[in-house]
DNA sequence: TTGAAAGCGTTACCAT
DNA sequence: ATGGTAACGCTTTCAA
């Protein structure tokens, strides 16, 4: 009991007292029932302004098992793409009435009673960005009926999922620096844990060796930039005839980890090596890199991702889908490009 | 009704029933009340992890009044600061039983419908990171009895802060420039609207303004980078012999902008200008940048944050509070040094 | 169109 | 040391 001896706050009781009706009809009239009357239903809509009622979402939970909160968690935030996930996504949950219950931030492992909290408070769903495996708050999930979507993650277990077209992200990159006259691609991936990583890497690589065109470098940049500035050093090291002529960072923070590398050692981007990323982070526009890349569509991405969750919330039976939402390559002056425009309108 | 037919959940009920006690009874020996016996808290307790109980958080909140949620206001994404604090925010509150309900992310300002929010889910306390003017929940809180606490951020109305010494941090940055020959000094700033800038500005001006030493400029670049970097650009623009020697970046970020900036119009940091900024956000400490700054202490605000949250949940009478934590300078590359290291044991 | 009353799962106060 | 029993604020049948 919080509140003060003298202000006992608004509840639908003192509301339906001052109204001279029931607690349902005033139940009823909040929620907007048609089988309450225009007259009645204005007259409580303004007592409840007036009063400043606030409805106790918990109490509504309690009795409607709808708690109006999703389980939200999110990948490490050293990767700036999640936090462009996590602004876009708070504002349109709240739009929908929704709200985030953190569950978990950053890149360490979920612990059993943090993962349990979502079922303590009963979220309505749970959504996971988290590159890692953070199976244990989906198995939780999935053996307690909870929904779940991931967002920029394949779906593995039980759980429906949305993500950009990696492969085909890919794809486009590598046939972006094959027109430029790449032959000789480095791949800058994330590791095996990363199942957008792999898939990525698969569309580029499926779509670069062609012909002459070979992988020569493989790197695990474990998706930060220190990872990436790992590989560009051992890149600059290598003997001139044996580096590669361009890099696919599996995602933005590693490329321009790998940028900065390599100039530091003296080596030109774009002159001497191509870069190209993936995610279109803001840094990543900065006239400093000005990373080709990829860009997901995130405001696309969170709105079917909350929308396939909002589905499976009011139909649990619901079977599990994938969606995958085609991105756009977004071309800056990391990575050389053929003379002329043949790429504009042709190869896309 | 979200349960399947044929599986209940177990609930406090089912297992008083299993163990043949009352109610009250399993609700105090889960919580471990001294008043149970030991043997029949034991048996309750396996009773409880065999069935996998698990609380309902919502109806606790009913009957308690304490709904263990934290609304939490984040600043703006595009400054990785408010990653790191996060990150630290969900650690260290996970470990405290308390989760957060996100109210708020990013840089625009908060709706109503979505500040009383707070309300409706009956948070216990409301954390508020965010350096713009985010009164309208601060104000929400004041008018219901939810204690504030903000965190990096300057006490006004009514709430409780923690922050660090920005003041101090300023003049220490002040005179490590001015021990390092520096005597025209620019600052980068990040407008009236924050409160921390602004601190950090006037100890900063205090300290340097000693003798013959300017402030000879002054530019508002909006704690982004962009902003930093349009600062850095008018300052290569300067004639030499007007420019500053050296940069006060109120933020990390803004110094960041300024630097890449500064070295694109072919200035050389720090040998024709040192930069300095605050915060010691991660990505300033890659070698690109290594730039000196003033590291906030980011964990200890975060526990005397929560601390002085826990405090005032359980007594709301507490006066407001407002606590300062000393910080440290991070010397790097990106600001010239004095010869020797008068510096180092001195100054402090 | 409205009302009465039975929950929802927990806690807390008052007994025993 | 334990039990009984009201709350807590809202939704939702079931009746009228």
């Amino acid at each position: 009991m919080t509140d003060a001896p003298g202000k006992p706050r608004t509840t639908i009781v003192t509301l339906s007292r001052s109204a001279g009706v029931s607690t349902s009809t005033v139940s009823r009239a909040l929620k907007g029932d048609p089988s309450i009357s225009p007259s009645m239903r204005a007259r409580i809509a303004a007592l409840a302004a007036e009063a400043g009622y606030m409805p106790n979402i918990m109490a509504r939970t309690l009795s409607s098992g709808r708690s109006g909160l999703i389980g939200l968690v999110l990948g490490a935030a050293s990767n700036p793409f999640y936090a462009m996930l996590l602004e876009e996504l708070v504002r349109q949950a709240a739009a929908r009435q929704q709200r985030f219950m953190i569950i978990h931030a950053g890149a360490g492992p979920i612990e059993d009673s943090t993962a349990e909290a979502l079922l303590h408070y009963r979220v309505d769903g749970c959504l996971i960005t988290s590159a890692d495996l953070s199976s244990r708050a989906a198995d939780i999930c999935a053996r307690n009926g909870v929904p779940v979507v991931m967002i920029n993650r394949i779906p593995r277990q039980h759980a429906s999922a949305v993500s950009c077209d990696n492969a085909e992200g890919g794809g486009t990159l590598a046939r972006f620096l094959r027109a430029g006259g790449h032959r000789r691609a480095g791949i800058l991936h994330s590791g095996a844990g990363s199942s957008n990583g792999i898939e990525r890497e698969r569309g580029f690589t499926e779509a670069f060796t062609r012909g002459a065109a070979r992988i020569v470098f493989r790197f695990d940049a474990r998706s930060v930039y220190e990872g990436g500035y790992a590989a560009g050093e051992a890149i600059a090291e290598m003997p001139a005839g044996k580096r590669p002529d361009c890099l696919f960072a599996v995602s933005d923070i590693i490329g321009m980890g790998a940028m900065d590398a390599l100039r530091a050692k003296g080596l030109r981007v774009p002159q001497d090596i191509s870069v190209v990323g993936f995610d279109c982070i803001p840094d990543g526009a900065r006239p400093h890199y000005a990373i080709t890349t990829f860009r997901q569509p995130v405001a696309a991405m969170v709105r079917r991702g909350l929308d396939l969750l909002a589905a499976r919330i009011g139909e649990p039976s619901l079977p599990d889908e994938a969606v995958l939402l085609r991105g756009e390559i977004v071309i800056r002056a990391s990575a050389r490009q053929a003379a002329g425009d043949a790429w504009d309108k042709a190869a896309g």
